[in-house]
DNA sequence: ACACTTAGTATACGAACGTTTACTGAATGA
DNA sequence: TCATTCAGTAAACGTTCGTATACTAAGTGT
């Protein structure tokens, strides 16, 4: 029975659950070592059995964010298999995500020009990656289409920057905010359609 | 002669300077209110005599972003003015704007989702500002345009975000960002215009 | 069974933090 | 001219910070 490893990872679990908690209402750049540790109840001094520095951990809570917009996008891929509703479902599934990983997005948002490098190029990979999957989709959903790559980051953009708007709405604002996304990306859709229409 | 109004004046802006330039390596939730006093020149006391908090120091650096921003807007469209290369203008005031008012722009995209509420929601306001502005011009500039809202605001989502990729790109990667841009707003653009054309 | 590994503790350190207090000296204005 | 105003200084305070050291106690592998 390996309880070590296993209270390690529990502890570990704790201290980015801890940090995304408190990047929440501070800024992770404003979050100290000692806070962390405290937050997860461990001693400042038994961090260091888990990460070198606290941007180390960052990357583990990046590690995370990506994890779960993978499964986004394999979600969403999923969604509207062969339903064409391209768009629908991407706003749906990203608002779905913005409610059921605040604190993930939220981190994700707030690092993409925040102060660490390492970081930031972190989630440029990680937009870029949507972005490139988005253009696939666009390329088998409406074939023969010019400008996918063009089309998909426009889209891409907007949903980035209305679904970090979405993380301080309400339920009822955040319906209005989807009528707009959608009419949005139905805008670059139509124009990348173009003439070939 | 007034020479009190005027040092004081002098060490506000240093205080303001010496806050954007240390923001820009570390982020300004993490610099801190002795370091900005000391590099302005000034014993951490007297800075109080300039700002309450740092966080009112922050709203005096929004302050001059949102000058320059508004000056942005303004040469812009004077740019365009009958020209209907709303387009091009857009795109390569912003990306002069990048250049020349690097600190500032660095400034207003970090703490776009940054820790305080009290600087998203004025960055928030004056992105709606710009948004609304170019609502107005597609309007003028395409008279009879479904969507000009929409539109615009797909449009400024575009900017802000590959305006802020442009932050750390040298001259010859901002060139291809900036064609980049330009077939993104086109093809917004296009579909904005639809079939009424 | 027993030596070894290791996650976590207790404690202490010097440094940097925000803020307060009493002050100084030059510009101000009646 | 002379009392007043006020931007900036100097020093000190109690906290909190990151980090190092020596330790403990429980899980592990042979």
């Amino acid at each position: 029975m390996s309880t070590r490893k296993q209270t390690k990872e529990h502890t570990r679990r704790r201290l980015i659950d801890a940090s995304l908690g408190l990047s929440a209402t501070k800024g992770f750049t404003a979050v100290s070592l000692r806070e962390v540790a405290v937050a997860a109840g461990i001693t400042p001094a038994a961090f260091y059995r888990h990460f070198r520095t606290m941007e180390e951990l960052g990357i583990a809570v990046l590690d995370e964010v990506a994890l779960s917009l993978r499964r986004l996008l394999r979600e969403t891929r999923q969604r509207f298999k062969g339903k064409e509703k391209i768009v629908e479902a991407t706003v749906d599934s990203y608002l779905e995500y913005v409610n059921e990983h605040r604190l993930l997005l939220h981190f994700f948002v707030s690092e993409w020009q925040g102060s660490s490098e390492l970081f930031r190029s972190f989630i440029k990979d990680e937009l870029e990656l949507f972005y490139k999957e988005l253009a696939e989709d666009l390329e088998t959903n409406h074939p023969g289409m010019k400008n996918a790559a063009v089309a998909a980051k426009a889209m891409g953009s907007v949903v980035f920057t209305m679904g970090a708007e979405a993380l301080w709405l309400g339920k009822k604002e955040q319906a209005i905010l989807r009528t707009k996304m959608i009419q949005s990306l139905r805008l670059i859709l139509l124009g990348a359609l173009g003439n070939a229409r």
